[in-house]
DNA sequence: CTGAAAGCGCTTACAG
DNA sequence: CTGAAAGCGCTTACAG
């Protein structure tokens, strides 16, 4: 059934119920009213693949990302594919799990003009290639979660804030000697989270020891490590402010298995608020990131430029908050 | 750039591009690697919107989940989206989480053919849609999670073989009297993981009592819940069968609260082998399902029907293995 | 082996 | 307010 048939059927021009579908042009209610009679009786929908050919627009958003099995991912996707549904338009996914190859195909789509616009979650060294997408006039928004600040329109988190925030927290129930394990510090995030932190200390008054600081890559392994070598060397502390949720449960692992009391020996706070944050054992403190909102949020700027709102250009800054569970206060 | 720039430039019809581009008709080698020369020249990728609309198909697939979040989904998807771009396919995601107004969008993307074929994951009472779907002619695979028998293509696992390998398991390492934390009973997996572990005791002259089986729902909370009234209940237990390892996990927390060790007075089993499995406290013993494969196998049966060979009637199996861990070794 | 032409199902100036 | 016609960029019989 095409577009032909109803114009039959309700005995008007193709071009009629071309305008009662796109509903932009003026037209006598009696015709609307009778093609949209036809339309429901009929159960028509236009061809996708017609409607994206004739327009030269698909109705379709594309998601470029480095897996969908990391712990937080799902979550941005889920928010973003939300707002997308919500327009109308279809949700593309496209994964760099297998590198090189992986971003060939997805060039290939992006030649083919297979959508409207991208949202990404930058995959590791691909910033040059996106920031040329985005200079050859695709709409792109970064959901920023490394702290790039990009030169093109983006959503991110107030890192370095959230870290302030941990340092006020721990301060507050009397901790003095924290030990800090961080994620890769290549990242921007990684950089204001350190900031933050002893921004926190230092206006109390107390300057953190670099010794204190110990270098982690946000894997579970690595949070584990970190803890094992901490109390190897002897280092003293009585809290921990780790820079991912994944590393943070591994590192309670760690301490518990060293015979430490959580939070009576050690008060551990964490940075995401991954889901499961609430049951670790026991549940994590931790800096609570936007990720459902940073999702939404950039899938509706992106959405909005399709009607000629433009993209912010500086950072769309979301903020984080703090949530408090028993890995710090009992 | 379109074909008929390449046309023009190697002095040839767009016809004979269309056939170097596509090269299933015969051409003389000189004129196609003169063409191949002008595309790689131009740098020349066919209009998707335009090739699909003239071939009447998308070189899209569509994945319908009900939610992105879940713990074992992400790897699904990612398996099928690898699966989908090594042939250049592009994977359309739909998630149901906004209920009856997301199968409504759904059903339009569907009417308005914007994809060639469906994967999915069964958002809870979409079956007999989705079987709808089918008999109307869309290529659909259902990945089997639940133990459903289709009457049309879907890749399941098995449930009930993975149970009895538990269950000879414990009896292994010499444990009489298990507690099945199950998941919901009206799912078909539930029912065959019940039914596997059953006979697994029943061949080694044990039957099982039911006041032993307790009923969860496969959330943290409720594995947590099931420990906590069989311990009130003062039900004696050497052993854990749970049916997910999200309860399994919870079992555990409850289980250590409780004073009891792992696995020394309680060996735990869980099922699905999640990621997070081999990191929990202590490492958790359970039958691993095939998640990935699953989602790769159904990808792969699906693009197959596009070449011709049909999707087979009868459930595609993917077995089960059994993986060992501390929670029931120490 | 190659090309001219029709056609895929819409949208959109343009004219009335 | 409405319609005839061109056009979007390919593919695919059909003819040679």
């Amino acid at each position: 059934m095409t577009i032909r048939d109803v114009a039959q059927r309700a005995g008007v021009s193709k071009t009629t119920v071309s305008r009662v579908l796109n509903g932009r042009d003026e037209l006598d209610a009696r015709t609307a009213a009778r093609v949209r009679a036809v339309i429901d009786e009929l159960g028509y929908v236009p061809n996708a693949r017609a409607v994206a050919f004739a327009r030269g627009t698909t109705h379709v958003v594309a998601m470029l990302l480095p897996s969908l099995t990391w712990p937080w991912i799902g979550e941005v996707v889920q928010a973003a594919i939300e707002a997308i549904e919500d327009e109308g338009y279809g949700m593309l996914v496209f994964t760099t799990t297998q590198g090189e190859e992986s971003m060939r195909r997805f060039t290939e789509h992006v030649s083919a003009r297979a959508f409207d616009g991208l949202l990404v979650v930058e995959p590791e060294g691909t910033l040059d290639y996106i920031t040329r997408l985005h200079d050859e006039g695709l709409p792109v928004v970064l959901i920023d979660d490394r702290g790039h600040e990009p030169r093109f329109g983006s959503v991110a988190t107030t890192n370095r804030l959230g870290a302030l925030a941990a340092a006020h927290h721990l301060l507050g129930i009397g901790r003095r000697a924290p030990l800090v394990i961080s994620g890769d510090p290549r990242f921007g995030c990684v950089q204001d989270r350190l900031a933050g932190f002893a921004e926190g200390f230092a206006a109390a008054g107390r300057t953190l020891d670099p010794l204190h600081v110990v270098e982690g890559d946000f894997s579970y392994e690595s949070g584990q490590a970190a803890v094992h070598r901490a109390l190897e060397a002897g280092l003293e502390f009585d809290s921990l402010f780790v820079h991912n949720d994944t590393m943070a449960m591994a590192a309670m692992t760690e301490l518990r298995r060293a015979g430490l009391r959580i939070p009576d020996d050690v008060a551990v706070v964490g940075f995401d608020d991954l889901p499961f944050a609430a049951q670790t054992d026991p549940p994590l403190t931790t800096v609570h990131q936007p990720i459902r909102e940073m999702g939404q949020v950039a899938a509706r700027a992106l959405l909005a430029s399709f009607r000629g709102t433009p993209v912010p250009n500086e950072p769309i800054v979301l903020p984080t908050s703090f949530t408090v569970r028993a890995s710090t206060v009992g």
